[in-house]
DNA sequence: TGTACATCAGTGAACGCGCGTTCACTGATGTAC
DNA sequence: TGTACATCAGTGAACGCGCGTTCACTGATGTAC
């Protein structure tokens, strides 16, 4: 059953694509090799003419999950005018399949990476490197801003996702994108020296009032 | 070997404490009973007689470990003047003990409470809803300003954990505190009338050049 | 208050299960002559 | 180009292990008389 080197490496790939998604989604821990492989078509027992453990199959599902939420960043980009926070609906909607920024792997097994091995944690490291690039890149402001931002939006997904009440979740995204919008709006009057209006753009999913303490 | 009703409660809280600190340290996948019961002093057969499943041990590790957060930040709050931002540094610090920021659940525990049962979302929610009240009591800003904050510290110690760089670990710290501090600064000169100066408090570990795509 | 007995917290062995990993085997691929 | 053979991707059974959970047992506690 020995298969070309083509095969070979293409099946290599799919388990990676294949895994990078299961861990996203079920976290390291809940995720098995056994079901990783029956996802890609293939038994348990060929796991290990690929990879020489799990942990090797973590940190390229991280470096590959990582790449593709940056490919998402730079189509979204690409394909229209208006700044990364005009963006902001686009990246965080789930609906448009797996490259919106909650399954960014950093946001996704954000609590399970900080107790990963070395080498994912540098996969995760160089990943987020680049994407602080890229956002800083997208908008006015510089890079310490897209530091700030990355933060706050991997924060508020995350609460959003933990938080048992969809009114409380929705309040978290809307809080964090109004104030990202002052940020960057602050950040474009700075380069064009003026102040801040404070007029910000709060359509997301509507106006949402606060349920906090509800 | 029955106890009294006093030791028995008193042994059933002190599994929840270990608990507690256990999940926040190791995470919920990667902690097993038998290894908690063994931290509390115990042998693993006698779990049931106080809990009816593992899942219903992280919720309410999850309840208690939210509390002793929040009593930190309460305490902290009370023990001098200074608002929420000039804390900072005392909030983060995980020398001093569990209750740090960094070992509240919601930021320990992130991704895995993402994928928690029902129960345990409802306490993380619950002490999240009193979490950003507090944040809001101690500061000039209001709950959106709060929920923003909270957002961001989340988002930046969990970050700056999984990096495998120390110097951009901090400089993800640092940038985060003076966005903050602007955001504090600017709702002040809001309720005082006037234009925020945007020169900041950038003390934390000292000045840090970005150390982003090197 | 003293005695007899039911309760039940804690022990430690055992359960089934799924995990990561190994291995003998298979047969198509790729290579050496 | 054709043949013989080594390679090795993939299979499926098996490994040891630790997990969450159960259970028979012990003996101090708390209760009923």
């Amino acid at each position: 059953m020995k298969k070309s080197k083509a095969e070979t490496a293409e099946t290599r790939k799919r388990i990676v694509r294949v895994a990078a998604q299961a861990f996203r989604s079920n976290g390291i821990h809940a995720t098995g090799i056994a079901e990783i492989m029956s996802a890609a078509g293939l038994t348990h027992g060929g796991f290990y003419r690929h990879f020489a453990s799990k942990e090797q199959l973590v940190a390229e599902a991280c470096a590959v999950g990582m790449e593709s939420t940056l490919d998402m960043l730079g189509a979204v980009a690409r394909s229209g005018e208006g700044s990364f926070i005009e963006h902001f609906e686009t990246y965080l909607l789930e609906e448009n399949g797996d490259d919106c920024l909650a399954k960014c792997p950093l946001v996704a097994m954000g609590s399970e990476l900080v107790r990963a091995d070395l080498e994912t944690r540098r996969a995760a490291t160089n990943g987020y490197r680049e994407l602080v690039g890229a956002l800083a890149r997208e908008s006015t402001s510089g890079e310490g801003d897209a530091v700030f931002a990355f933060s706050a939006i991997l924060g508020a997904i995350t609460l959003s996702q933990i938080v048992d009440d969809p009114e409380l979740a929705k309040s978290i995204l809307v809080e964090t994108k109004q104030r990202l919008a002052r940020l960057w709006q602050k950040a474009s009057a700075i380069n064009s020296g003026e102040c801040g209006s404070g007029d910000e753009n709060d359509a997301f999913i509507g106006k949402v009032p606060s349920p906090i303490g509800s």
